[in-house]
Order: structure tokens, then C-alpha cells, then sequence
DNA sequence: CGAAGGAGTTCCACTATTCGGAACTGTGTT
DNA sequence: AACACAGTTCCGAATAGTGGAACTCCTTCG
């Protein structure tokens, strides 16, 4: 018996898997990683490794620093790039999120669940600080933040146990949901009213209205957010109703213009 | 003789370099893929495109739409973001962008080169500007923008030739560089003055001044850009200096700090 | 309404590709 | 100068990807 104890159980993607674990290892790394670093986190065989490296600086997935450590390659902002301009999300929900902000004077965010994280999708700045993919592309763990627990409330019962089951509860701040008991409770509350509220449980100092967006395949959520001194509960309660309306009118838009080609 | 007449010799990048095939043509696509149209275009039997779409899929890098097309997914831009956030040049640069962009009131781009084209790395807008075609993350063709020449410049020959033969020249505007001569003898001016001028070839109405950047391991560029009614000739020699010097001290400080761990 | 065609999916024998150990080179350390 | 460690190359073995063909499901047309 040669089945050494997989700790987590690897989708069946064979090659292709192999090769975006060492990207993921290059990416969840903190400190410039050299070969030998990778050899460590990643488990394969020297020769192995070495090829697929090999192969990933070839596409430009990956690139290899004077000081032989290796960084994540242009090739995947192209790309990225791309995946953005098109997103039919965004671009449905770009004059929407405009209108919000306007109503409101406060930052507006988008996001969409990707696993137990939601990904930012766009978003607009209170002041003009458009920094494109600072914020744009970031992951946040998804229950303990607003558009997070706005997204997961929008999921299927089925599909939400099997998330749950994931999320590796971490402590942020004293107001971070620390258990599935509490995170299934808070929900329940979510689904109720239509909206998530944040009140600085993922970053001190900041809170949020979320509402969710069904999607087809998958969740996302709308939010308003900013700094927890302005954004008192009752100024979150007032911003309850546009947020949902906001959320209700993309999915409106989604429903009805399939294909908008702008 | 199974030989078929490949058409541009593929590098040896074994399954990987199918799979980011994939990826390709659907970024590359203008209208939503389905997944006989991927078929058309990526040479591949059914029955393997279909697993590895099925990979792609799994692996988070593909989307299925609603509609059966496909669109890259936003693993794609959690990568990215990462790539950005980290970049090392883009870190050392930033505080000079600023200075420069403070110093000339005009937007400020940092690219660099793969391939034939330059990728957009960071920017400084002017104004509230309208939205300018280049968002971050964004590739245009080298030889027809500021940095792209720029950066080309500052190529060893022998990859500068290696490349100038893979450029597809193509017509933007009436001052576009239209084949190799013309282009060689451009970079030669731009080396002797050390600056690339960029008078309207890529769009209309829009100038700049470009300063390259020496990599290691490849080039990039800084520029100076904005609308070509107001960057007039005079305007642009009078950004000359300061572009150099930008460039210079971002030069300066890739080779002093090497890990300047923000 | 039933047939025809197209789109997407599954299957499985074949073989090209990847695997992975080991040996080699090259660089920096004591 | 000798050592140790990082990175690279090689090659037989076998796994994982290939690709043709057959099957299902859906849409379109006679």
C-alpha cells in the first residue's frame, strides 16, 4: 500500500493540478521562494518539479527574479486583465454600484464567492484613489465579511454546508464569528432582513451593509462600506433599503440582458 | 509522415501549454466561446479539449456561463492580484511615479516588456480622467507606444532582432510605424537621446515621453502621456529630463535594494 | 410528430508524457 | 582546497493524457 496519507484530497486535475499548486505555493508565500523552498512546500520529486517550473516560466505563469526566486508572471495580469473587462457581473452591475455610491457617498464594493473566499470584484473609492487591481482581485475570507455573508446567505442549504465545513474560523477582531453555530445563526438573521451587516468583524474600524446577489451558478454581494465612526447603525439602517434595491436591480439587469455587448 | 504543417512551432510546454492554449483563446476572443467554437479554434480532438476544459473548469481558471459559453474565471484575478501586489519593480517605482507625475501634472504609466508587447504595470492618472484605454494589466503592441519603444531600446540586440520578428505590424494611425526599417531606425534615435517620443502612433491625440527601464532579465519603460493638443513638442522636451532621471533612480534603486520587504 | 442534425459527454485501448531516482555541475562557504 | 548545498540533466518505467468512436440530449426542420 503506497497511500501515504493525502492530507487534503486533491481534485482530479492531474498535470494541469500539479502545475497551478506550485503557482498557489508561489502566490500564498509571503517570502520570495527559491527552488529548493518550493521543493519543500510543494511534494514532488526534484526532476519533476524542476520541469514543471521549467514549463511555467516558458508560458510566463511564472518568473524567475535575478536572486533566483521565483514571482508570479505577467502572463496571468493579461489575463487576468481580460477576465476582468469582460465579466458580464461587473459590467451589469458598474452603473448600478455607480448610482450607490452616489446615494450613499460611501465606498462601494462588489464580489463574487469563489469557495470559501470572496473575490473583489470592483469597486469604487469614497475619494478618487482608483488604484485598479489593489483592492480589485483581493480575497477576503467570505464569513466575516459584509459582501461575504451576504453571498454565502444566498446560497442553496446544500451547497452552504459543504463551504462551511471548509472555512478554518480565524480570529480578526473581537467582533470576528468564531464558529459554524454563530456563523449559521448570523445567516439565518442575513436571510431575514435581506441584508449582512459588518460592524468591524473583519478590520477594526470599518463596517458595512451587503446585500446578495443570486447567481445562476454561484452567490455575490453589493456593500456599502466605510468607517465604522460615520457608518453608526443607524446610517447602516438608512442605507438598507438602496443597498437591496441595488442588488435587486442587477439581478434584474442579469435576468434580462444576457448578452449586453457594450 | 503524421507531420501536419504546424503553423508557428509551439514551445515544448507538453499539457500545460495546451491547457493555457485554452486560456488564450478564449481571452483572446471577442465574442462568448462556446464549446465547439474552442474546438474550431484550439487543433485538438473532441474528446481531450473536453477533459481539459474540464480541468480548467475544476481548477477555478474557466468559468461556464449560464449559456454554455465559457469565460476566464477569477482564480485568473486572485493570481493576479497577488502578482501585482508583490511586484517588485512596481514597488520600487511607485514612489517615482509620483514624483514624476507630481512634477509634470500629467498621467504616468510604468510597463513592461513580454514579448512583443508592453504590459501596463502601474499608473498615475491625471485628472479625474476619463478612463483611458489602459487600464493596468493591460497589453498594447511595443512598437507603437512610448514604453514599449522605450523598453525595446534597451534590449541587447540580439533578442531586439529576435523579437522585431514576430511583430505584426499594424495599422493604428497615420504616424504608426509600418515596418522594421522604420523601427530600427526609430530606436536608434531613441537610444542616442535616451527618450522615445510617442506622437499619436498608437491612438490619436494622445503623446508621450517614454524612458527605459534595464532589467536583468528584460526591459521596461516610464512614461509621460496625455492628450496631444497640450503635450505639444516643446511640452514633451521639456519632460525629457525629469522622465530620465525617474528612470535613472528607479534603475538606482532595483540595483541597490534588492528585497525592499514594504 | 418524427427524423435529422448538431452540441456536448463518455468510454477505452494506445502511446506519448510525465515521473522520479540518481548522477552531474556549478556556486558559495569554512 | 575541500565541502556542502542549490540547481540542472538524464533516462528507463509507468502513469496520465490522447483521440477516435459511440452515445445521449437538445434543437431544428420536413
Amino acid at each position: 500500500m503506497k497511500t501515504a496519507p493525502k492530507p487534503a484530497a486533491r481534485a482530479e486535475t492531474g498535470t494541469l493540478g500539479k502545475a497551478v499548486d506550485v503557482l498557489d505555493i508561489v502566490a500564498r508565500a509571503d517570502t520570495p521562494l527559491r527552488f529548493t523552498d518550493i521543493l519543500r512546500l510543494a511534494d514532488q520529486p526534484r526532476g519533476t518539479l524542476h520541469r514543471q517550473i521549467a514549463n511555467l516560466l516558458e508560458e510566463g505563469l511564472l518568473v524567475l527574479n535575478s536572486d533566483n526566486s521565483y514571482g508570479l508572471g505577467m502572463r496571468l495580469m493579461q489575463l487576468a486583465a481580460k477576465a476582468w473587462s469582460r465579466n458580464d457581473l461587473r459590467l451589469i452591475a458598474a452603473p448600478h454600484l455607480q448610482k450607490l455610491h452616489e446615494a450613499t457617498g460611501e465606498t462601494v464594493h462588489l464580489g463574487v464567492l469563489r469557495g470559501v473566499d470572496v473575490v473583489y470584484l470592483d469597486k469604487i473609492e469614497s475619494r478618487q484613489s482608483v488604484r485598479m487591481v489593489s483592492q480589485i482581485g483581493n480575497t477576503a475570507p467570505a464569513y466575516c465579511t459584509g459582501v461575504g455573508k451576504a453571498a454565502l446567505s444566498a446560497l442553496p442549504e446544500a451547497e452552504l454546508d459543504a463551504l462551511v465545513k471548509q472555512i478554518r474560523f480565524r480570529f480578526y477582531t473581537s467582533q470576528t464569528l468564531m464558529d459554524k453555530m454563530a456563523l449559521y445563526r448570523h445567516l439565518k438573521e442575513v436571510r431575514e432582513r435581506g441584508v449582512a451587516f459588518d460592524r468591524q468583524e473583519h478590520e477594526v474600524g470599518i463596517a458595512c451593509v451587503a446585500a446578495p446577489i443570486h447567481l445562476s451558478n454561484g452567490a455575490a454581494g453589493i456593500s456599502v462600506t466605510g468607517p465604522s465612526y460615520r457608518l453608526t447603525w443607524q446610517v447602516l439602517a438608512s442605507y438598507v433599503e438602496v443597498t437591496r434595491k441595488a442588488a435587486a436591480a442587477i439581478m434584474d439587469d442579469l435576468a434580462a440582458g444576457l448578452a449586453p455587448r457594450s
